[in-house]
RNA sequence: GGGCGAGUAGCUCAAUCGGAUAGAGCACCGGCCUUCUAAGCCGGGGGUUGUGGGUUCGAUUCCCGCCUCGCCUACCA
């Protein structure tokens, strides 16, 4: 519903533009008007051809109206068409038609492509405690998830852990050197923390602020320090010895703690590939290979960057043993020749020691994500789900396992500040020839969760005058400073459990507790999608913890109600809707008392559009606010219309269908965001 | 220096491909629980859309200049 109406009337006027004026135009813009009393759809398609017609947009509005009139085969399902203001063209549906078929329907959306996609999202170093922004990008991430699935994609789920990267070792370097242990000592330490309750991750949380302080303490050691953090990372890398199993041991620990606080919130994963196997499994060399037969990488001879492996970036032209991406023209040759000496740009992809930088090994794992590479990880279960495996890469695995990769379509959800290395990645596999799959690369961008000054000194940390006059102050998980996942969760579901034991003392405590926990993953769910992405999020706690106006919780409200007057009308939202059938709805639909009915109809209808409009534009924050609308209309509706007092059989029977769906919509979209609704709260 | 993003109500954010009167929430003020759950609803004040030009019948939206802020721009990962 509402899609196939609209593309109906954008053909329509599109064929009456044909016969009228022999004119063909790409698309036809319909908007919603301003009020739904000038009906549901309009177009200003007028105005634009005032110039090329030499025609008034009224008179010409006019004759559209007249030739839709004439040929009502091409609009079926609407009621009628008119002139308004200057020239706008106004177009009404036949409500109590479309609000039949809806509420028969409920439109299954139909997969725009039924790609294979894979989505990769949190990858948390495991090396500290998940703070908010990482909230922020796993929530995006599944949400993502939810959406493709909705319209029919199969997806792949992963969780891309550095475990052999800086900030793990950093993290070693803190247990072995500042905490002087050895492996067995470690593993003591994490049984005495176990034995505790301290999350691993907290505590590592504050080791690794430690370390990274420790680094610059003493002006005179800061080199060495350096210097055995950097043996550290290389010990680690290689493998095979106690620091690489120390770092194993932890990393893989802080690992299932990040998948457990994601659990929390819903969020599952199907595969954790790992930096370890990329390099353990020599992903890089076969890259390597293909980069330099098809011209992406060239050796450097000469400049800043000599001895390096290079590759220009996206958008540079340059001559020589560089290529150019798309068709080089001759304007590009000219401008090519007028360049000189080597390309101080671009971008060095292997130093000059030989070593690789960290884009070059996500080259090779992408081109392992698209099925380009030619090599495979290893797999083994990591992490059981009530209702599914996550995998883990390995060297060597079990026989049986599911096959990752070799995906038709990559989203990445990583913040905005790795749009560089992101574009480099994209630029490579289109160099490599790889043209389609670089188009179906989604850097899936977003900006990062900040914290308010205000909130900043809540928590005891110091902040400098400048920062204070900051609008908010960028987290850092080196400096410690930043708002931990879990403690926000927790947070979160003690504030809501609070509330529920005081609403429905009622409820045994099991209920409760799984009440309080839904309407917390509700809050902190649609807390992070509300925003659009590239809006920075200064976080604050008064806000997070809100629980009225556009919150989650005021959506799961709008749900416990309709499922309150269906408890007390001992019926279903499915016998509501069914219910409908033969009885004659235009009447209710418009006029005298009708106010804040077809107003959740058509609101719920779109829920299509939006589904589809959030996938191509990756944006699942216009899919948030629709909800909200649709549930702000509900309760307006709810306001004006006593539901189970309604006499008039017919009329109570369009009412309890509002209700219905508004429930089947709501729903359904809250389902895609991740939050439940309870049945009371 | 170059690239990307942002600047809209006191605060936090929306505004579909350039369209009709720029909308929500929070905060503030005043009302509404004897009728389906008040985590709700109604009403009120609040705006030179950073700034100066341009294009257009029409600009928050597109183009150019300027101002402010953030991020990226390493032979770190």
């Amino acid at each position: 519903m509402y899609l196939k109406e609209q593309k109906q009337l954008a053909e329509a006027i599109r064929a009456a533009l044909r016969i009228l004026y022999q004119i063909d135009v790409e698309t036809v813009v319909l908007e919603q008007p301003p009020e739904l009393k000038f009906g549901e759809f309009a177009t200003p398609v007028a105005f634009e051809l005032a110039r090329r017609l030499r025609k008034a947009p009224k008179k010409i509005a006019e004759e559209i109206v007249g030739a839709l009139g004439q040929t009502p085969d091409l609009t079926p399902g609407f009621a009628g068409f008119e002139v308004a203001g200057a020239g706008y063209i106004n177009a009404r549906l036949d409500r109590g038609e479309f609000a039949q078929a809806f509420a028969r329907s409920g439109e299954v959306p139909a997969p725009i492509e039924a790609l294979h996609s894979l989505v990769e999202h949190t990858s948390i170093n495991p090396n500290k405690a998940a703070h908010v922004g990482h909230l922020r990008n796993a929530i995006l991430g599944d949400t993502f998830v939810r959406l493709l699935q909705a319209v029919g994609q199969k997806v792949d789920v992963q969780n891309y852990v550095d475990n052999t990267g800086v900030q793990v070792a950093d993290v070693v370097v803190g247990l072995a050197h500042l905490e002087g242990l050895n492996l067995a000592c470690v593993e003591e330490l994490m049984a005495e923390l176990a034995e505790d309750k301290t999350r691993l991750d907290f505590y590592c949380w504050d080791l690794y602020a430690r370390v990274s302080s420790w680094y610059e303490a003493v002006p005179d050691e800061a080199a060495a320090r350096k210097k055995l953090r950097l043996g550290t990372l290389h010990a680690i890398e290689a493998g095979g010895n106690e620091t690489a199993a120390i770092a194993e041991l932890v990393s893989t620990a802080i690992l299932r703690r990040h998948l457990e606080t994601m659990l929390r919130l819903g969020i599952e994963y199907d595969l954790l590939p790992r930096e370890s196997e990329i390099l353990h499994l020599h992903f890089w060399d076969l890259a390597f290979e293909q980069l330099k037969l098809k011209g992406v990488l060239y050796f450097e001879t000469e400049g800043k960057n000599k001895g390096c492996w290079v590759m220009r970036r996206a958008g540079n032209r340059v001559q020589g043993t560089g290529y150019s991406s798309e068709s080089a023209g001759a304007a590009e040759g000219e401008e090519a020749e007028q360049r000189e000496g080597p390309d101080e740009d671009a971008k060095v992809i292997v130093r000059s020691n030989g070593t690789v930088t960290y884009v070059g090994k996500d080259i090779a794992y992408h081109l392992w994500k698209f099925g380009l590479l030619g090599k495979d990880f290893a797999y083994r279960r990591f992490f059981r789900y009530d209702d599914r495996e996550c995998w883990i890469s390995a060297e060597t695995g079990e026989k049986d396992h599911p096959h990752f990769g070799g995906a038709q379509a990559i989203y990445n959800v990583i913040d905005s500040r790795q749009s560089d290395p992101q574009a480099n990645v994209i630029e490579a596999l289109r160099g490599m020839g790889y043209v389609e799959q670089a188009s179906r690369y989604t850097h899936f961008s977003y900006e990062m969760v900040a914290l308010t000054p205000r909130c900043a000194l809540d928590l005891g940390y110091e902040v400098s005058e400048e920062d204070r006059a900051r609008p908010y102050i960028e987290v850092s998980g080196r400096k410690g400073f930043g708002v931990k996942a879990d403690d926000l969760i927790d947070k979160l579901v003690a504030a809501t459990w609070g509330e529920v034991d005081g609403r429905h003392p009622e409820l045994d405590e099991r209920e409760r507790e799984a009440t309080a926990k839904a309407i917390a993953v509700g809050a902190l769910r649609y807390f992070m999608l509300r925003y659009t992405r590239n809006s920075v999020i200064a976080f604050d706690f008064k806000d997070a913890l809100s629980f009225e106006g556009e919150t989650g919780p005021y959506l799961q409200y709008a749900v416990v109600r309709v499922r309150s007057i269906f408890r007390k009308a001992g019926t279903t939202a499915e016998e509501a809707l069914a219910a409908l059938e033969g009885v004659d709805l235009a009447p209710y639909l418009s006029g005298e008392g009708s106010e804040g009915i077809w107003e959740v109809w058509l609101r719920a209808a779109k829920t299509t559009l939006l589904l589809d409009q959030c996938i191509q534009t990756a944006e699942p924050a216009y899919l948030a606010k629709h909800a909200f609308q649709l549930a702000q209309d509900f309760s307006n509706f709810y306001r004006l219309h006593h539901i189970l007092s309604e006499e008039d059989p017919a009329r109570k029977a369009l009412l309890l269908a509002t209700a219905a769906v508004t429930e089947r919509e709501l729903v359904r979209v809250l389902a895609w965001m991740g939050i439940s609704a309870p049945e009371v709260m």
